[in-house]
DNA sequence: AATAAAATTTAGATTAGTCTAAAAATTAGT
DNA sequence: ACTAATTTTTAGACTAATCTAAATTTTATT
């Protein structure tokens, strides 16, 4: 039905939108697919041929409602992959991502109805991010960042902004994962580095960069 | 490294050859394949230059070793996805093979890896066809049709010569399945359809042309 | 409002994989 | 051993996705 091609570029497009009701530019998809806006602009063409995207000329682009719906049914798959890839699989949740990109575009309903069984049809992806249902809904989580808490406040990790593996990795060897009740003990006011309690761990320090990464609930 | 097509190819290539040493067809690969022979010409070059196969013009191709090694990876990857898709996904024999035809193009070795040990290493998929070890190595079973045994022989069922859906689905209704011990009873001179007993069930007839389908091991 | 800068589109090529039609080589039939 | 039939290859064209370079449109700056 849709090229792999076409697919990344609704899902880019989608991401670019973010829930806002702007129109996505041709730059921002070409830096995003790592193309040239020549190549974009072709592209678009062929979108909006299929009804998959509302494309005005040196305007920007909108998802159609069409479009949109194929972008969360490959975020769905994207995310489920991943879950199973760290819960049945072994993998960490830092080496998952360029696999899942694969995965993603394997076209068959039944697999996935079946992948989210078997996951006993989890609501959130191993970096926190929410799945999309079979029909395209999406919960949103309303979430802050850690550094924007207060001493003595007390929340729970529920996302990384930072998707890197380099980032995942480093929060793979302190005691910060997903669900992690984390409580801020002290910050400093010269850097904004935090000295933090994470579940049941002896307290420890985080940079200012590192809790600007850091999604939390408040609690 | 090499495109979903080219693997394609290679793997066509194996089954062609099925042990043989024979040289294989540009029009055997063309059929098999679904393309036209110029196509497969244009593709025998490429897999030429890559060393993957041995081609001379007008004469045949031959599998390199590398070739053979991708191409068995390939059917690795196959099998063990079956596998998969039926011991832990619920899906039936007869509705995995398509979708296998998908994801034995992913590439990561340690998802496969991770895939085997899940299935507790696997020596047969579910059509009882052998998968390849990580080293290409391929666990030849012999194994006789079941039309060519005599009256009061008893064997047990290792696989199926055809793997069409409406054949699969044909013997899932009946107790023939992979492991079934099967004792024939009585064999019609006629037509040469057999009056069977398969596992604890009730004797049944099946016709030649069944029997000629269905791989059975010596007892 | 005019001009400079930036963003976007168009024009023209390129590559992988495919096709049809024609040419060349091989194989089969007498 | 010829000729006919079949197989295979070549030639030339097409589509999807990409690129570079040039043209066009929009936006920013004076
Ligand atoms: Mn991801
Ligand atoms: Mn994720
Ligand atoms: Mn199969
Ligand atoms: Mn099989």
């Amino acid at each position: 039905m849709n090229s792999l091609t076409e697919e990344n570029y609704l899902k880019a497009i989608y991401k670019l939108v973010d829930g806002e009701k702007v129109a996505v530019t041709t730059n921002a998809i070409a830096e995003k697919m790592n193309t040239k806006a020549a190549s974009v602009t072709d592209m678009l063409k062929k979108l909006s041929d299929k009804k998959l995207i509302n494309y005005e000329k040196y305007y920007g682009v909108k998802l159609t409602a069409k479009g949109e719906k194929i972008a969360l049914n490959i975020i769905r798959k994207h995310r489920l992959w991943e879950m199973f890839l760290v819960e049945k699989l072994e993998f960490g949740w830092d080496e998952v991502h360029d696999l899942a990109e694969q995965l993603e575009h394997i076209n068959s309903e039944k697999l996935v109805a079946q992948i989210d069984k078997f996951l006993n049809y989890p609501k959130v992806d191993p970096h926190g991010d929410p799945i999309p249902d079979s029909n395209g809904k999406l919960q949103i989580q309303k979430s802050a960042l850690l550094s924007t808490f207060k001493k003595n406040e007390v929340c729970m990790m529920t996302g990384v902004v930072d998707h890197s593996p380099t980032f995942l990795q480093y929060l793979a060897k302190t005691e910060l994962t997903l669900g992690s009740t984390i409580k801020i003990n002290d910050i400093n006011d010269f850097d904004r580095s935090l000295q933090i309690t994470a579940g049941k761990a002896k307290p420890f320090f985080i940079s200012n960069e590192v809790a600007k990464n850091i999604l939390v609930s408040l609690k």
